[in-house]
DNA sequence: CTGAAAGCGCTTACAG
DNA sequence: CTGAAAGCGCTTACAG
């Protein structure tokens, strides 16, 4: 009979893993009570408990996921999708995730998708089939697609979705209200002086774009301030596109002393276009972004921003989606699904020209 | 018996996927036929072999990958393991590695992973044991740990590194060649008219930055400029670090007309610093940093800089780690393994003042 | 509280 | 060129 020493020697040295079989064997009871003290399950004597920890702590013996996976059927493996945010938001949603899959026992695999092709949500649907991934989290702008949706739950894929607008019930989406942060903005140039304040609008495909705009839109015009159609222009959330807006707004006619571009990207391009016009910032041009990625630190005058809190969205969307892959929808249901993005003042605002000495 | 159409009901609407057993009965083979064909092994006829993939397609069949990777001893995973490069490294060398996952039936998962633990490299095996990951790519400056290295050679774990100094068997790294790049930067520097030079190397347990250090001086020894001791300071790769390496530079006595920065984020604070003390860029100061990351073109100016190729990267050492995944030692080897990085000439530089008009 | 048998969906090793 | 049997390492369903 082998002794244990032999079997370490074997599992670990040689490299060939211990298996359910050989903790069974050296601990003197069946697999099923191996497989009850793996899992956590009731029903294990105290002795025979702390008997069995002792050999698989002896053998370092960790149970194959395949195996598990292919007798639970499921993978343990959880799907981060997205199409084209930006890589900081990226990471620091896997960074969030990561924190909550380790510990339960699931992997994060990374599934970047292409939004211009047409078979974008069949294909995904082909990739979750394939895989037999457990569930999904979902970025946006990919995260607002109803119909991507309404595929995973065809074929009942388990997801949470991160999105800017209510969405979906609170057991499937963590929310960041950008409504608050939105007006927070349109205050703060208001207290400032400003007046004539350009927006610049995100891609039309994106419902944070319309939201964005319309809650800023209400919150000047509660202050008494009117956004012209010729102050709003439209972008597509990329670095040129903002450099483009800029120059459209910053060109015209009636210049606005104050602009808020819809995501960092899109305002660092105007801040690049102004300060090559000659235009100082922020004494006579005052810029706000929205997302707060690196960058927006980086910068000279750091920018003003609005700081997502990515990662943690990231976590409790992980959250939720453990408890729906263990079927506890109540449980995800009461994982907080808000998050309060807060705006951060830095060094691109100040009163308009006229204001100043 | 039934029919084809009752299981493809079956198998897309309820639900339940169809298996081997499934294909084999419709097809009128045996399960390992269809294993053979799902293998693309030999020795299936022509009319079996059509006959059964008719039968895939029906069904819309994909293999279990749990029960595959139990029977292979397989997981049909990679994971991409790293500790701190910035967010658009990590999203790009994701990008060129899942380009050449998916058509191969791997996935990847990623494992960012926290330096400053001691446990570190002890934690990455653990991961690599429990999850039963066929292969790692390793990024810098992880990669550069030999110590690893050899724990993982201890478990028999294949892995492809990405360095940017040769150390290792071809068959396991893809090497950026910074030489060349350094060179590149020293020589424009030269020809620009530039004398008085300074060097922000990045931190010490990173061999790169010892390299780039030596290449850059020996290159400017070459032409004649010397890199005097105080015309060197020592930054952290991070952004602040840039701010204030480029206050000792630019307040000493004999303040430089060019800097060189070993990566962007440095550079970049160098340049909102000198901006910040009213010195002009490039025409008072000219900036060189490296790594091309997506803020570099962001900044005014745009900064010039070296373009490492991290999706290509990604990519080959993909590449490698298929074939070595598949004992395929000879095939890796002969994967390209060095990229040339690219001097990207932007904004930044320009003659020093004392040649200017 | 514990365990023997059958099964998850594939593959390997072998036979013909 | 093809297939029947056994096995990969776990779990479920059941029995006691």
């Amino acid at each position: 009979m082998d002794s244990i020493k032999e079997n370490i020697i074997e599992g670990s040295i040689v490299g060939k893993k211990p298996t359910i079989s050989d903790v069974a064997r050296l601990a003197g009871v069946s697999k099923k009570t191996v497989s009850r003290v793996i899992n956590s399950e009731p029903n294990v004597g105290a002795k025979t408990l702390s008997k069995v920890k002792k050999v698989i702590e002896d053998l370092d013996y960790s149970p194959n996921p395949q195996a598990r996976g292919l007798a639970f059927s499921r993978s343990f493996l959880l799907a981060m999708i997205y199409d084209n945010p930006n890589a900081s938001f990226i990471t620091d949603a896997m960074y969030g995730a990561l924190g909550q899959c380790r510990p339960n026992g699931y992997e994060l695999v990374v599934h970047p998708c292409d939004a211009t092709q047409a078979s974008l949500h069949d294909d995904i649907i082909k990739f979750i089939r394939r895989t037999k991934i457990d569930g999904v989290i979902l970025l946006p702008p990919l995260s607002e697609s109803n119909d991507l949706i309404n595929k995973l739950k065809a074929i009942k894929c388990n997801y949470v979705r991160l999105v800017s607008v209510i969405s979906d019930d609170v057991a499937h989406m963590v929310h960041f209200n950008d409504r608050e942060a939105v007006k927070d903005i349109a205050e703060h140039l208001i207290a400032l002086g400003h007046r004539d304040i350009g927006f610049i609008k995100g891609p039309d495909n994106s419902k944070s774009s319309a939201e964005r705009h319309d809650v800023f839109r209400d919150a000047l015009e509660q202050n008494g301030v009117h956004l012209g159609a010729n102050q709003i222009v439209f972008g597509a959330n990329t670095f040129q596109s903002g450099v483009d807006c800029a120059v459209q707004l910053l060109k015209s006619d009636n210049p606005p002393t104050a602009i808020f571009a819809s995501n960092d990207e899109m305002a660092i391009g105007v801040m690049v276009t102004a300060q090559k016009m000659g235009i100082d910032i922020p004494s006579e041009l005052t810029i706000i972004g929205f997302d707060d990625t690196p960058q927006a630190s980086k910068v000279w005058p750091a920018l003003t921003t609005v700081n997502l809190k990515v990662k943690e969205m990231g976590k409790l969307a992980t959250l939720k989606l453990l408890a729906l892959c263990n079927n506890n929808i109540g449980l995800a249901k009461t994982i907080k699904s808000e998050l309060v993005p807060t705006l951060v003042r830095r060094e691109t605002t100040a009163p308009p020209p006229i204001l100043r000495g």
